[in-house]
DNA sequence: GATCTGACGCTACGG
DNA sequence: TCCGTAGCGTCA
């Protein structure tokens, strides 16, 4: 079936907008941009639930006739021109859970008032009926774009010689049932009134100024501000935008395909898993759930695909996908295919994830403009602000492709596969290709932080990272070009390298040994740009004629030989206070110290080291094996001399009590030198001193840095990981060194330091150095903290199990130790589909008085999570020091933006603190004393703004609670919002319920109140509640109740949300956003208790996620309009807006926000009047874990 | 025996 | 028997 409308401009126009009544579909002429994306949002949105409900319900399987009629049902009753006394919230409306609000029409508008309307698309006249439906792609060509130029130009247009200034509606039926497709061209024409999708960032041009006067000047509607909202997105996320404009929008795109043209310069590759997008590749992720979150995924260039409807962009080659996936991102001249939740392919329906599709041949420099290549340091990527002139293009400075900023260490392939280079067009347009990604959030590499924070510290250099860039970018030597080849090279290329995603099991910290099975290709992980000299972490190199990293390495290599016969070793507790002098001053000058762990049974970390039992037992027992640290201190003045010194382990505090304070001190100013340090499985190394001198976090043991080359080789080859020392000079230093003294430990102690010589070559030939250096070796000392509370687990548990398995230690707690026996009283929750005792988070804490178990295992859930998700995770996404997130806007019913691969917007807020004892043994929080040390973990520190730039956070404050007073016109709520002098109300709740003072008002606890408050909201039961408060049922109930009673409006709302979505089958915010609840009169009581919880939760959800999406657009719009003020939107975390703004722009951008953001909710009057304010608090720093609020 | 997959449980975030 | 998400690890 094929459609084509004539919209010829002399004839009548017949235009439907969703704030019109709908017309007959016979008389529909035009769809406005209003109504194409309202209809593709609210299809996509609710797509899931039609399946469900026509599962559920025996519907027809027809969506097209079920979303007509709900459609065609949400108009019925809509009033258009509503008086100001109809403009209120859904409340008023009797009949219609909606507002009952609709936006005043602009008369200069092509829109008209339609007649006729029955009320059912369903009943059409003789015309076709249009199935508006399935809308799931629009697309829109820029003026002067052919149509032809699309392989969607397969309709039959009777006026298509004469007509320009018209739509064209097409309608292609796809093969697979109940998917079609109605592809849009917007021919967009000069002096068009009407606000155009405008897709392009490009805001200089009159097309540009004429969209923020539309959008200035037209009713706000969140439907006419949608497509500016794809702007948004784009901007914020994928960062493809440089000063042209694209070609093409997609908002979405349903569909399997089984028929592929390979993108220009890339091969065919069969997608045999699913594997990760990365830059130059295209690729699957799975969804975290099954192999592929820790193991190696392999590149595919190209995905299987098929449909008959995927069309082609103009340059873009149609990518099918073999199988249902659930999102498409396409970043970085890459593609890659996400599936969501669970599992790789458990999203069902496939979409394209927002506007992304750019090659390099998309990118037009517009006249007067030059197309900017990248991002530097100095100026951030502002190409990707509408509006956003770059002044310094018109000084000439920056006019080079050549000048871009290409980091360090962005790349990590290996420096051999350079292909390519002599080519000077492929260069460029690898130049071109990288500088399409722009940066979204930084990575945190350097900055400084507070002393207990260990965080994600992979570097401490400060200041480098610019003149380390300046340095490349200026000197184009031959290395950097070889980065750019091969951080950017993908056209031309016969092969690909693979680019897997790097194996958690393979990381060489890993917990409790090696892996076996490391990853099957070769590693290719991207680190953030930065050094680190092993000599001096804060040094600053001088040398600006050679790369940092150069120098990095000319400092940590120095020379090293092997010694003859090395004299005896020392032990510290026989040295006089003479000698213990004489000792710290060499080692205060020494160039290198090696060091080893030895045994009680006479052998070494160097000498069949690894053996399991023996890791084991280190692992689990204080006293463990190890006997002593042997330390060779090289004496500066004398190279080629080694002092050995031995540190007594075993017996340190069984037999005596504590080793002397002189010793201690000499071992920590060891550890803390910035004199290169090597030991071979530091980690262990590591422990064996913490464990055995006790020592806590003061003592900054999360700062040693020694070098390991147990990890160096791993990241040489990461499938065959060393197991002992010997083995690994066999296999990766060829038998360069003689290992046949077995019995000599000095010997083998004064090799590390030429071994790791030679590995540091080799990792600087790999581009591995500053991975190595500034991210394995750092996270050494944190992997540690993970271990210690393992190895309490396993002694309080009797044995050492698999603490992450919820099976194992649902044994461990209640077959073996029989906890829930022991609190006869308390009820435990029980998992939900299995029905088994759960061990969740709420378990334990009822349990932790009982055993001290259940607060490890908590504590080393925390930390797992954290590493894993958070450390390891975040890692895999670092590109060039740089962070790139993929937006949906369609994912969430409740019309929230979605963040994903990696998900921005869980990234803890709150820092986790790690106690620790006197004994340096991570303990349980609440046995701890409040002068306790404890480590810190930012996990939002490691993103920092580029220098001369700051981050800005606006959130707005209590925004549903604040749309709950709105809808509910709760007169408690109302008050309390609308004093201005009040305070924060989780504040004010929190000090009545703990008895505090609002100054005394901790931030964790004010977190909680507002999760109980929200709780309470939504209807959690007395039960849950109890255990949330840590009180009894009884309590919980007499609490739900008086807050129900102190605010009574919530609850007459909530029933009448409940009532109207009865009546309705479906839900709606304050702008009309739909939502399907189908079980709402179920017979199951469960089922439609959660239903009912489901209608009230989305209304207020739903209805803040419009505004904050509003709010979104509106700012930018001012932004742009305001083209002298630097500033970037980078991340949206539902009410909050992160934005990296210039430092002098910055009370400028202050005040904005402000002002702009708290007027969204009288933007557009007619529709979103609160009546109550939405105040926005700011807050600003340099880095987004530490935030200063702004007064 | 190795690999792959989906279900499940759990924990982050936002309200 | 709060809602909405993403992601990780285990296990069958």
């Amino acid at each position: 079936m094929s459609y084509c409308i004539d919209l010829n401009p002399k004839q009548t126009k017949q235009v439907w907008t969703p704030l019109k009544k709908p017309p007959h579909p016979g008389s529909v002429h035009i769809l406005s941009d209003d109504a194409l994306l309202v209809l593709a949002a609210l299809r996509e949105a609710h797509w899931k639930k039609i399946e469900d409900q026509q599962r559920r319900c025996q519907r027809s399987t027809d969506g097209r006739s079920y979303y007509t009629q709900i459609y065609a049902q949400s108009f019925k009753t809509e009033k258009v021109d509503a008086g100001p006394e109809d403009r209120t919230n859904l409340t008023n409306t009797k009949n219609d859970p909606g507002p009952g609000t609709v936006s005043q029409v602009d008369s200069s508008q092509p829109h008209a008032q339609l007649e006729n309307f029955d009320g059912d698309f369903g009943n059409s006249g003789t015309t076709p009926t249009i199935s508006i439906d399935l809308v799931s792609t629009v697309k829109t060509e820029p003026e002067g774009e052919s149509l032809s130029s699309s392989k969607t130009h397969n309709f039959k247009d009777p006026d298509e010689q004469s007509g320009k200034n018209r739509f064209q509606l097409q309608m292609l039926p796809n093969q697979v049932q109940r998917k079609h497709e109605i592809i849009v061209h917007h021919q967009q024409t000069k002096g068009s009134d009407d606000c155009k999708l405008r897709p392009g960032p490009s805001k200089s041009d009159a097309h540009s100024s004429k969209l923020t006067a539309c959008l200035s000047s037209h009713p706000p509607t969140i439907s006419r501000y949608l497509p500016s909202l794809q702007n948004v997105i784009g901007d914020a996320s994928q960062g493809l935008r440089i000063s042209t404009r694209t070609h093409s929008l997609q908002v979405s795109r349903s569909q399997s395909a089984e028929d592929v043209e390979e993108l220009e310069g890339h091969p065919t590759l069969p997608m045999s898993r699913t594997v990760p997008s990365k830059q130059n590749t295209i690729g699957v992720n799975s969804g975290g759930s099954g192999i592929f979150s820790g193991a190696q995924p392999l590149l595919v260039s190209r995905c299987l695909l098929s449909t008959e409807d995927v069309e082609e962009l103009e340059g873009h080659a149609t990518l099918p996908i073999s199988r249902t996936v659930s999102s498409i991102c396409i970043k970085q001249n890459t593609i890659g295919v996400n599936s969501g939740g669970s599992g790789i392919f458990s999203g069902a329906q496939p979409h394209l994830v927002s506007r992304c599709s750019l090659s390099s041949e998309d990118v037009e420099e517009p006249d007067g403009h030059r197309v900017i290549p990248s991002v530097s340091k100095t100026t951030p990527p502002l190409q990707n602000m509408p509006g956003f002139v770059d002044r310094s293009l018109s000084q000439g400075s920056r006019t080079s492709l050549r000048t871009c900023h290409i980091p360090v260490a962005s790349d990590l392939s290996s420096a051999e596969d350079t292909e390519g280079l002599d080519d000077p067009a492929a260069v460029r347009d690898r130049q071109q290709n990288l500088s399409i990604s722009s940066k979204m959030v930084t990575f945190n590499t350097a900055s400084e932080c507070p002393k207990e924070t260990i965080a994600l510290k992979l570097a401490r250099t400060e200041k480098s990272l610019p003149e380390n860039q300046n340095s490349v970018s200026k000197g184009s030597s031959s290395v950097d070009v070889k980065q750019l080849s091969t951080h950017a090279g993908s056209r031309g290329r016969t092969h690909h390298r693979q680019t897997p995603k790097p194996s958690k099991r393979g990381n060489i910290c890993s917990i409790g040994s090696t892996s076996s099975d490391a990853p099957t290709a070769v590693k290719k992980r991207v680190i953030p740009t930065f050094h680190r000299t092993a000599s001096g972490l804060k040094e600053k190199p001088k040398n600006k004629t050679g790369t940092l990293s150069q120098m990095s390495i000319e400092q940590v290599m120095g020379t090293n030989r092997i010694s003859g016969a090395p004299v005896p070793a020392k032990t510290i507790t026989s040295m006089s206070p003479s000698e213990l002098a004489k000792l710290q001053e060499i080692v205060s000058e020494s160039s290198e110290m090696l060091m080893m762990l030895t045994y009680t049974d006479g052998s070494t970390q160097l000498r069949e080291p690894n053996e399991p039992r023996k890791r084991a037992l280190s692992s689990l027992h204080e006293d463990g094996v190890a006997n002593s640290v042997l330390v060779a201190v090289q004496r500066k003045a004398a190279k080629k001399e080694y002092m050995f010194v031995s540190f007594p382990l075993a017996g340190l505090h069984v037999g005596k009590e504590n080793a002397s304070e002189a010793t201690r001190n000499v071992l920590l100013e060891i550890l803390q030198s910035n004199t290169r340090k090597v030991c071979f499985d530091a980690q262990e190394l590591m422990h064996a001193i913490i464990i055995n001198y006790r020592l806590d976090p003061q003592s900054g043991c999360n700062k040693w840095v020694i070098m390991d080359p147990k990890i160096a080789c791993w990241l040489l080859d990461p499938d065959n990981p060393p197991v002992t020392f010997s083995g690994m000079l066999k296999t990766f230093l060829a038998g360069k060194y003689n290992d046949q003294t077995p019995n000599n430990h000095l010997a083998h102690l004064e090799l590390l330091g030429p071994v790791i010589g030679d590995l540091t070559n080799k990792l600087q030939r790999k581009n591995l150095w500053e991975l190595f250096i500034n991210l394995e070796v750092p996270l050494i000392p944190i992997l540690d903290e993970i271990k210690d509370v393992e190895r309490q687990c396993y002694k309080k548990a009797g044995h050492p199990f698999q603490i992450t398995s919820h099976i194992q230690l649902r044994q461990v707690l209640f077959d073996e130790l029989k906890l829930d026996e022991l609190c006869p009283g308390q009820k435990l929750a029980r998992t939900n589909v299995q029905n088994l005792k759960s061990t969740s988070e709420m378990v334990l804490h009822k349990l932790k008085d009982l055993h001290p178990l259940p607060e490890l295992v908590l504590t080393h859930r925390q930390l797992v999570k954290l590493k894993s998700t958070y450390l390891d995770g975040l890692s895999d996404y670092v590109s060039g020091g740089y962070i790139h997130t993929s937006w949906d806007q369609t994912s969430a019913a409740s019309g929230r933006l979605q963040s994903s691969n990696p998900n921005i917007q869980n990234i803890p807020k709150q820092p986790l603190q790690v106690h620790k004892d006197a004994n340096g043994s991570v303990v349980n929080e609440s046995t701890v004393s409040s002068t306790a040390p404890a480590t810190t973990l930012w996990m939002r520190e490691p993103f920092f703004s580029h220098e001369g730039w700051s981050f800005i956070a606006a959130d707005f404050q209590s925004i549903e609670l604040r749309i709950l007073a709105h809808l509910s016109q709760d007169a408690v709520l109302l008050k309390v919002f609308n004093d201005a002098g009040s305070t924060d109300i989780f504040v004010q709740l929190t000090c009545e319920w703990l008895g505090l003072n609002l100054e005394d008002v901790k931030t964790g606890d004010r977190e909680r109140t507002k999760r109980i408050v929200y709780s309470v909201i939504y209807g959690v039961g007395a039960e849950r509640l109890a255990e949330t408060l840590n009180d009894t049922k009884e309590n919980a109930k007499a609490f739900t109740k008086s807050f129900l009673v102190k605010f009574k409006g919530v609850n007459t709302f909530a029933q009448r949300c409940i009532s109207e979505c009865q009546r309705h089958g479906h839900v709606k915010t304050i702008f009309h956003r739909h939502r399907l609840i189908s079980n709402i009169s179920s017979q199951n009581f469960h089922v439609r208790s959660h239903a009912e919880r489901q209608a009230v939760n989305f209304v207020i959800q739903g209805s803040a996620a419009d505004i904050c999406k509003l709010a979104m657009i509106h700012i930018m719009t001012v932004l742009s309009e305001r083209n002298t003020v630097r500033a970037r939107l980078l991340v949206q975390i539902h009410d909050e807006l992160l934005f990296e703004v210039h430092d002098e722009d910055i009370n400028e951008v202050k005040d904005i926000l402000k002002t702009v953001m708290e007027s969204t909710p009288t933007l557009g009057e007619s529709i979103c009047q609160l009546k109550v304010p939405l105040p926005v608090s700011l807050s600003y720093g340099k880095t987004w874990g530490h935030l200063k609020q702004v007064v």
